[in-house]
RNA sequence: GGGCAAUUAGCUCAGCUGGUUAGAGCGUUCGGUUCACAUCCGAAAGGUCACUGGUUCGAGUCCAGUAUUGCCCA
């Protein structure tokens, strides 16, 4: 068995790299990630929160893939007909911008070559991305059913688009309506609200004086957008506001353009902002426009699509918005109709693709009436058929929910689902998923399509359904819909999430998932959200190369604070690491011991457990409890400590050890073993979730010799507590022992004690039954404090030269001769007293206030009490020890 | 301007319905060639629980306010 070569054997660290592949493709290959309809089993399904196209794998990715494919795993392993749906979406912007710049770069552009070849070029470079993204899934361990990969422009997701979109037209839920949209100059498209991202930015507040006709007086207007003033088609004050009430009715000559614009009052007005004038510009200001509606204003758009000024804005006609507006103001200053200048911060609006500041801009476009929508998705909040982890966040959709603004829905792009909208040369509008052949009014063959596309999220907000085939009545609509939890991050509980809630009721009646399960973002070692124009991003793929796959997932789980952002530096997944290798490592230890012992892999009969297997077998049942109630409430991360903390301490660094013959050479008792093989392969099914190749990899040793144990971890079964083995008693018991040998190594340590150097151990204990268990287990002494003999019992002596240590209950005493240092064992006791006395002092002022033993309950003041007794009695023995040592 | 969250050891975080001496990992210091593991083992140091009040016999925990930070909405 052992070998007593000189030589110590090569340390064999755990090679991930060595397993991951391997095992993916063995999965793969057997299709169990595949979630068969099985009418005999419970559903459990997820839907990807689909990546896009253009994205390449990022932390964040991984942090939520992790976390769903543990849920994942662990349903699986339960039993339950489990199934990921995987797939991604197309991101018609950010996938449009990308091309685009590659066109830009040889020398062309969309327009040149025409939607079709336009359409495949993007075709081309997006199924290419998609895969890249979707394989980088896999890297990771993701056990998604890859048979099922949808994508948001497959057919039958696009048939749902459309499906959906006739629907909502002809219940008078999409309408077509000339309003301010947010327009992104730069990608040349509308977005809708949520796509609009608002950042504090420094910027000034400019006063503009408007001359009064037939007058010499002036209004001064403060605005943050002078440019906008070409566009002007009134001035308005508040109606109560007395300072300009003579003026309301008059005129004033709007400068430069020098066009006569109304004076009007309207309770929009803030008459406390500003000089409490605003000027009105219908076409380029959400609030003007309905103020322009109000007093029938004209509406005069000032810039082309592209942010230049246009032939309405005069002489600055061809400028970009911002030179437009350096010049206008120099113009203005020239005049003396600028009066002055003030810094002052605001909140602009950004593209959330590209981040350029958006314009409030007049244009047709479809809409979404939400508010009808809204009404079954706030109830089902309400009543708690829809939840939020951590529940918190339930106010910001609810809030978000009943005060919903109707959502722009048309994009002017290529890429993606063209509106079903046909319009006929005599002015019908034909809504129909197919092109008519002809207009069903006039009879006329000239149809012409919608030009336009669909906001991506209008097929992501069907994904939960559309992805099962809706609106076929398909079996696994049938068997996996709704799914039962959507992991994702906050940033898009509106964009998304939201919005799926609402078209679960609408389209297919009922809710999309149970649960929504929020997890933070990461960021960088200082806090500082990853992205990849600041260059901090870890990419996962790294880790994964450096570390394997497992450290990652664990690591990530490990670092991820439940509904906080993880702050995540390169070293944090040294930890996962070590884990993975000290698992591996514990169960290489198991496979030696093993040896050539030939036994059932379950356990042995009560009657031949000892002390600390039964120890270890109560541990194990907290444990399994303490990770199905985590996971039950979406707390990976305590699970995943939980499960960390058994495994290296009460399993590797105490079990495992005290099972431990003092020499290498004897065998472990066989029940012991037994027990240690029955632990170990519940702790891989447990972590197989969390990390599945090592667990799948040491599984696969351990069936060479227990053939009947299951092939493959991924369908458990999934540990239950048996309920038969938590134990306090013992559990106290084996803490006794476990104080005695800390206590032991720590006067050991602090006294200097060579490593190598035994000593006896003399323990003062009057408890009977506590020294009847130390000298039953004083083998372990031997092993883990380095103790030669033993010796216990009510009435030993203190022997000379010893350092002394009181534990609750006990005495103990390590013979020392010549290692001793009276100085500092002096200081040790002292140190020790010192807190012992404090706690008294706390303890006894306690029981001394009549009011606590009045008003707090009888278990808690004799706790107090026993508390007491037992500081006193070691306040005591310290003293003496003391006492004595002042005699050396 | 409104809302939400956070503030506990040098760092990152636990701490359930208020009740012993507030825990873990990393880092630091000391000591280690102990039959799997130096990606390891043993020991230790380190905290007036952001602040101010309140409730209570008792507050890291509950309440109110303040400060700081982050996020969301307008």
């Amino acid at each position: 068995m052992s070998t007593k070569t000189e030589e110590k054997p090569k340390a064999q660290p755990y090679d991930p790299k060595a397993v991951e592949d391997r095992l993916y493709k063995e999965w793969l290959d057997a299709g169990y990630f595949h979630g068969k309809i099985d009418k005999a089993k419970k559903p459990y399904s997820i839907v990807i929160p689909p990546p896009n196209v253009t994205d390449i794998l990022h932390l964040g990715h991984a942090l939520n893939n992790t976390i769903q494919d543990i849920l994942i795993r662990q349903k699986r392993m339960a039993g339950y007909a489990a199934e990921w749906i995987p797939g991604a979406d197309h991101a018609g912007i950010a996938t449009q911008v990308i091309v685009e710049k590659q066109l830009a770069k040889s020398g062309t552009t969309r327009r040149e070559i025409g939607r079709e070849k336009f359409l495949e070029h993007t075709r081309i470079w997006a199924y290419g991305n998609k895969d890249k993204i979707l394989n980088q899934l896999k890297r990771i361990g993701c056990s998604c059913d890859w048979e099922r990969t949808r994508f948001t422009l497959d057919d039958s997701l696009s048939r749902a688009v459309t499906e959906v979109f006739i629907r909502l037209y002809k219940k008078d839920l999409i309408y077509r309506g000339n309003r301010i949209v947010n327009w992104c100059p730069s990608c040349q498209t509308s977005l809708s609200d949520d796509e609009v991202e608002h950042e504090e930015k420094d910027g000034n507040l400019w006063y503009i004086k408007y001359k009064i006709k037939g007058s010499d007086e002036y209004l001064t207007v403060a605005t943050t957008r002078p440019e906008t003033m070409l566009g002007d088609t009134a001035l308005a004050v508040n109606p109560k506001d007395s300072k300009y009430k003579k003026s309301v009715g008059k005129t004033v000559i709007l400068p430069i353009l020098e066009r006569e614009i109304p004076i009007i009052a309207d309770a929009y007005v803030d008459p406390e902002f500003g000089t409490g004038v605003v000027k009105v510009t219908p076409a380029h200001d959400p609030n003007d426009f309905e103020i322009g509606l109000r007093h029938d204003l004209e509406q005069i758009n000032i810039m082309n699509i592209d942010g230049t000024l246009n032939a309405n804005a005069g002489k600055f006609k061809g400028l970009d918005r911002y030179e437009a507006r350096k010049q206008l103001v120099k113009e203005l200053e020239k005049k003396g109709l600028l009066e002055k200048t003030e810094k002052y911060y605001l909140a602009v609006g950004t593209c959330y693709r590209c981040h350029k500041e958006i314009e409030p801009y007049l244009s047709e476009q479809w809409f979404v009436r939400m508010a009808p929508l809204a009404k079954p998705a706030i109830e089902a909040l309400k009543s708690g058929e829809l939840r939020f982890h951590p529940d918190y966040w339930s106010k910001t959709y609810l809030h978000w929910m009943e005060n919903i603004r109707d959502w722009c829905i048309s994009r002017q792009l290529w890429w993606g689902h063209r509106i079903p909208v046909y319009y006929c040369e005599c002015g019908e509008t034909v809504v129909a998923a197919q092109k008519p052949d002809k207009c069903p009014k006039c009879g006329s063959s000239e149809l012409i399509q919608d030009e336009d596309v669909l906001d991506t999220w209008f097929s992501s907000w069907l994904w939960p359904f559309s992805t099962m085939g809706w609106p076929e009545k398909t079996e696994m609509l049938e068997y996996f819909y709704p799914t039962r939890v959507l992991v994702t991050a906050s940033e898009i509980i509106f964009l998304w999430v939201a919005r799926m809630v609402m078209a679960g009721f609408e389209f297919v009646g009922k809710i999309p998932f149970k649960d929504v399960y929020i997890h933070g973002t990461v960021r960088d070692a200082n806090g500082i959200k990853m992205s990849k124009s600041l260059g901090n991003g870890i990419d996962p793929l790294e880790i994964v190369e450096k570390y394997g796959a497992d450290a990652l997932r664990i690591s990530l789980v490990l670092a991820t604070p439940d509904g906080q952002d993880p702050w995540i530096s390169k070293n944090t997944f040294e930890g996962g690491r070590n884990f993975v290798n000290k698992l591996y490592q514990v169960s290489r230890f198991v496979q030696m011991r093993l040896g050539n012992s030939r036994f059932e892999c379950s356990l042995p009969p009560q009657e031949d457990l000892i002390l600390v297997d039964c120890w270890i077998l109560s541990r194990l049942e907290e444990t399994i409890e303490t990770v199905d109630r985590n996971i039950a409430e979406f707390k990976l991360s305590a699970a995943a400590k939980s499960l960390y903390s058994f495994t290296w301490n009460d399993y590797c660094s105490w079990y495992i050890e005290l099972i431990k013959p003092d020499s290498p050479d004897q065998p472990i008792r066989e029940a012991s073993l037994k027990v240690a093989v029955y632990t170990l392969d519940q702790i891989l099914k447990l972590l197989h979730p969390f990390i599945p190749f090592v667990t799948e990899e040491i599984n696969k040793a351990l069936r060479e010799r227990f053939p009947e144990k299951e092939k493959t971890l991924l369908f458990g079964p999934w540990p239950t507590p048996s309920g038969k083995f938590r134990d306090e008693r013992l559990e106290k018991s084996l803490e006794a022992i476990q104080a005695v040998v800390n206590a032991v190594r720590s006067v050991r340590s602090e006294m200097n004690v060579p490593p190598g150097k035994r000593s006896d151990l003399h323990v003062r204990v009057n408890d009977k039954e506590l020294a009847q268990l130390l000298d039953e287990y004083q083998e372990y002494f031997r092993s883990l404090a380095k103790i030669d003999k033993l010796i216990v019992g009510p009435d030993i002596k203190k022997p000379g030269l010893s350092a002394s240590a009181v534990i609750s209950g006990a005495e103990i005493f390590v013979p020392l001769e010549g290692l001793i240092n009276v100085d500092s064992e002096k200081k040790r006791l002292e140190k020790e007293l010192t807190g012992l006395k404090e706690q008294l002092e706390r303890v006894s002022r306690k029981l001394a206030n009549a009011d606590f033993l009045k008003n707090a309950p009888d278990d808690v003041v004799e706790k107090e009490r026993l508390r007491k007794a037992d500081i006193e009695e070691r306040v005591e023995k310290l003293n003496h020890n003391l006492e004595q040592l002042m005699g050396w």
